[in-house]
DNA sequence: AGTCTAAACGGACCACGGTCCGCTTCTATT
DNA sequence: AATAGAAGCGGACCGTGGTCCGTTTAGACT
């Protein structure tokens, strides 16, 4: 018998054993009871660890790093965000006017980026890596801003556009004494500038 | 005799003692010294300490913690870079009109930032404190875009226009395979479109 | 059921940032 | 010069993120 067809097609994710996933799991889960009832800056990942019943090699090795473990437990809430974007009601999600999804977009991001802004910043640069070298609120933005008619370096612009919306400077910007209403303001400003929107 | 004037004055920063100085110069430089000849990665508190010949408290009681000593660190080199801005030859210092100035700064923050990338992200928060609210250069563009009559919400359109410019952004932009000059073509259009400039 | 191997596990171990506290040293005052 | 006490010092000590490696186990094949 020739090799029952099993040589290459390079399946890449060799699929995870079974107490492995299991494992991931329950980290993943324990993590995220952490987080909610002590605030991310008082988990450590020996407690983490702990509380899944595992050894600390253990959430290593499935999480690879602080970081990753931290970037795992924000893709829960992420992910819900990005589904309202793509298929939730208007003005976020698809059907109003581009302008109009523009400015809700901000409006949403900026308001979900601070409610969330120690497990970004924990989640650090594993945090913004996604499907090749955008991440969806750059591709989303970029959309919109095509839409809309804009003409120009749309990555480039589209960046520009959601940077103000980072944590550090949002934080920085909160820290100086602006009020959340005002830095809204001032993006839908910006944004009306950069599309030259009436 | 009634208590020879020295009562009230509440003098905040009570003078460093001799020793104390040396030791914060000696741990300056060593720091400095480390940091170039090694990367700051590969650089740490005990090694400093042990370059300067004092003990590790001393390092932390003189400079806080590691982000402080690196924002130190970057002080130096940055310093100089803001004194260029304020009083160096036209068009990043004063004498050329304000559009020039506005993209020479541009240009000069992006090359610095790059620059000094590691060292900036080693600073972290401590990096961008200075006097009050803000920092050197949202005073700058800020009082720029005054000179170019650009009208509304002027703090946070200076915000904006420096948020593309951090260092976690250009990284990414980077890593996505963007080149400087396309970064910088695109901070431009930017300016551009905020500035309403022709 | 038995065997064999890659994958997974756990926890001892390491390095580094940061704290603490008993001892030393400056410096103002007499 | 002597004194007092505040400021500074050093290094042992601690907690945490991350690694390593000897042991265990899933699960594929017989």
């Amino acid at each position: 018998m020739p090799e029952p067809l099993l040589l290459p097609m390079a399946d890449q994710p060799p699929v995870e054993r079974a107490d492995a996933a299991r494992n991931r799991e329950a980290l993943l889960c324990a993590a995220r009871r952490l987080v909610e009832e002590r605030g991310v800056g008082c988990v450590t990942m020996e407690a983490v660890a702990a509380a899944a019943g595992v050894g600390k090699g253990t959430v290593f090795r499935r999480f690879e790093s602080r970081e990753g473990l931290m970037a795992a437990v924000l893709d829960f809430s992420e992910s819900a965000w990005q589904a309202s974007v793509i298929s939730g009601p208007p003005p976020l999600g698809p059907g109003a006017d581009p302008w109009d999804r523009l400015i809700a977009f901000g409006r949403s991001r900026l308001e979900t980026t601070l409610l969330h802004a120690d497990l970004i910043q924990a989640a650090g640069a594993s945090g913004s890596r996604a499907a090749g070298a955008y991440s969806f609120t750059a591709m989303h933005v970029q959309h919109l801003l095509a839409e809309l008619g804009v003409d120009g370096d749309l990555p480039v612009l589209a960046t520009a556009l959601l940077a103000p919306l980072e944590v550090p400077i949002l934080e920085r910007q909160q820290a100086g004494g602006f009020p959340v209403e005002r830095l809204l303001t001032g993006w839908e400003d910006l944004a009306r500038r950069v599309t030259g929107h009436a």
